[in-house]
DNA sequence: CTTGTATTTGACTATCTAGTAAACTATTAT
DNA sequence: ATAATAGTTTACTAGATAGTCAAATACAAG
């Protein structure tokens, strides 16, 4: 009953899209109402502060985009060196769609926000820390999966993936800093030797 | 000839430091006025403004601090492997000390603003970026000896120098968004296992 | 001691920003 | 159709922030 709007989803995606592109702490509530054509009003009306709208994009996006598409890269159905492979070369091509797309490289969204709100917002890091907790589980599981069909060394699982978790996000936040692709190009085969499965990543 | 001071330092050293602890964007030119005890007349006197601020500090941070540290670390006295065994090492051990001092695992500050900057303040991400690739040389030199002695295998050696500081860079911020050192422990084994040493590093 | 210069100070302006409130409008269920 | 509800709009306040400026001050060197 009463008036229905998309007007919240608008907000949702203009602000991730802004703090994305520029940073958290330079992002106004203004800009975001501006580039979601919004009033100000109505931002009160759906949420309390920038710092609510965040949290709130970066669950959305990783419950609504995210969280599907490390579902089909890691998928059971793939063997599990395949995953992080494609998961890493996937990783590549969606920054070179982002350069195209924004003229820059922009690396993670969650990481990027994560590192710059952890001393100052803890309710936006405890956000960036759960998403990015539950990231490095598709890792784990898949070294998990390597280790039992013996295309990886044995060894505490957990750990490696946030090994290989580390690389990734540093070669991300890498890429964006130097707004250089190159970073991201050797991933897939670094990933795999940073895992042991040198011999392996040959053979396949 | 004329009054002297040492107010330019304390902000170069307030700025480093909020920064550092909050980010480049939430920190204000009052803020960094207040902690160094300068009014913001001064604060004009030397600087024209934040960014410029933000990258004399960057500047004079590596060049009086960081810069003897990591030459001592990466020292050619020592075996290729062990300067970055011991680099990793420093990297925990340091942080240690940051966590106690400021409360917080607070990563590299480096690496931490010019993420921040990098689309939005060209000169800060240009002198990040300077900052970075000269880090990255000392890995790829000592890599380069490694290389040369036979303690790793041969390949790319610029390569696998990105490759090891994203991995660092990657478990610094991470270590920061969710403020605990275990990212940071295993560094000096997991960079020697990326370099392909892991026999050497047994054998050490 | 005095002169020139480097630094400091405080008061100021203009702009930006977060947040509020109340009147207004569209929609939907009955 | 209309009442209740969901969302919108506009105009506003208070405070923060960047940046300016001219007068004051301290110091170094001759």
């Amino acid at each position: 009953m009463g008036r229905t709007s998309d007007a919240k989803e608008r907000l949702l995606e203009a602000a991730l899209d802004l703090i994305w592109e520029r940073s958290y702490g330079v992002v106004t509530i203004d800009a975001i109402c501006e580039k979601a054509g919004v009033k100000k009003g109505s931002f009160y009306y759906f949420f309390d502060s920038k710092s609510t709208l965040a949290v709130a994009a970066l669950n959305e996006n990783w419950i609504q985009d995210g969280k599907a598409k490390w579902d089909a890269l890691f998928s059971a159905s793939l063997p599990p060196l395949e995953r992080i492979r494609g998961f890493m070369q996937s990783v590549y091509d969606g920054q070179v769609k982002v350069q195209k797309e924004h003229g820059k490289v922009l690396g993670c969204p969650c990481f990027s926000i994560g590192s710059e709100t952890s001393t100052q917002d803890e309710v936006i890091r405890a956000k960036a820390q759960e998403i990015l907790q539950s990231q490095i589980r598709y890792f784990e599981s898949a070294i998990r999966d390597a280790q039992a069909e013996g295309s990886v060394p044995p060894g505490d699982a957990a750990a490696k993936a946030k090994c290989l978790f580390a690389l990734f996000e540093g070669s991300l936040a890498q890429a964006r800093i130097q707004n250089d692709l190159d970073f991201l190009r050797t991933l897939p085969d670094a990933s795999l030797d940073i895992l042991g499965a040198r011999s392996l990543k040959v053979a396949a």
